[in-house]
DNA sequence: ATCGCGGCTGACACTGAGTATCAGATTAGG
DNA sequence: CCTAATCTGATACTCAGTGTCAGCCGCGAT
């Protein structure tokens, strides 16, 4: 997926990182995101405003970086799937491989989303990203079409309502403490394209 | 729709704001949003900074605030909306009464959807306007529907769906300065959601 | 061992967004 | 015309984010 950091440097920036997330993570879910400053951050991780800033670019960062691997998770698994299902299929498979990816610690990711739900600059920032990974993903989805015409306007409709799918999936399981199972909540959520001529938005479980 | 602003006062106000966005605007158009800063903008519409904040909250209010009322445009089209049909197709009409209300100006339009386009921040802050007005969409498309069984999970995914069908729409429009019809747009994108079985990706037209 | 070098760190200064306050001008409305 | 609410501009402030610079530390080469 991606390049191992064979060299030191890179290890070591890659633990402080990680260390001075957690220690800025556990502020955040005290006080309240917009109630941190970077300095408070940088105080309490013992390193200066100016490193604590030359590891994370935005405060946003501090927070959303674990998510930027997804949009090659996404795009991998799209690779790595059989091409001969209808799009929903694939997405909905390709889903469940992000969300096999986000699901380490269950209780932490629990919190992290907890965290976004009630910071609308961290909801916005996240969606940021989650619009990057787009036209990637709708370039893999359109490859093993035989017949690419001019638009693409399907293609991307497909790739973004599967995209907010996920966002609903994981704020619906969070809601749960994590106890729903994710794979039934992305088959409820894709059941919403599956029956086109339905009326009633009763789930089918 | 909006209670009409009865008071001079709120009159004077409309009118100010809107000279305002206007000046403003064109300074983004010729220089980049980023680049122009709240003193260039108060300035060159001869007002003090102070006056100018108190007209915007932010930046990004300064162009966007004309999607304000979008929300409120798609819920009441809701309701007016006949409750005998799919929520595809109530979905699709309400979008419709979304983009009429929108395209008053083609060209000016064009020009604000471009501006946004290109200006990371405005998408991101145009994204948290849109998640703002899904949960009462969420809630008329349900009234509607007998049973409303617990998660909803399938109703968000459906407006969530809708509503990035509008901006994909209204993006490929303005890539075609205008010229594409928009109910064929909204068709084609809906036509996404229509063909469930359908692998290949391409448009019906 | 030491020298030199590249990258990391902290200190400092700076721009710009957004908030808050206050005194004075203006205007609505009786 | 008078009063009270509101608008305005000035000022000061916090904080995010950028840029610079000198000193330090580790690491490889001589």
């Amino acid at each position: 997926m991606s390049a191992a950091p064979v060299g030191t440097r890179e290890i070591s920036r890659h633990a402080v990182r990680a260390e001075l997330a957690r220690v800025a993570f556990n502020r955040f879910c005290l006080t309240g995101f917009d109630q941190v400053t970077f300095a408070d951050l940088s105080e309490a991780a013992g390193v200066s405003r100016s490193t604590f800033l030359r590891y994370f670019g935005t405060k946003e960062d501090v927070v959303l970086f674990v998510f930027d691997p997804v949009g090659g998770v996404i795009t991998d698994a799209l690779d790595a799937e059989p091409a001969d299902q209808d799009d929903w299929s694939r997405l909905r498979n390709v889903l469940e491989a992000a969300v096999r990816f986000l699901v380490g610690d269950v209780q932490e990711l629990v919190t992290i989303l907890g965290l976004i739900e009630q910071t609308p600059a961290l909801c916005a920032r996240l969606r940021e990203k989650q619009a990057e990974w787009r036209p990637e993903i709708v370039a893999r989805l359109q490859k093993t079409t035989s017949s690419t015409d001019g638009s693409s306007v399907i293609a991307n409709v497909r790739v973004a309502a599967a995209l907010e799918v996920l966002w609903i999936v994981l704020g619906q399981w969070s809601a749960s403490d994590g106890r729903e199972d994710l794979g039934e909540l992305l088959d409820t959520a894709f059941a919403a394209f599956s029956t086109p001529a339905c009326r009633q938005t009763d789930a089918p479980l």
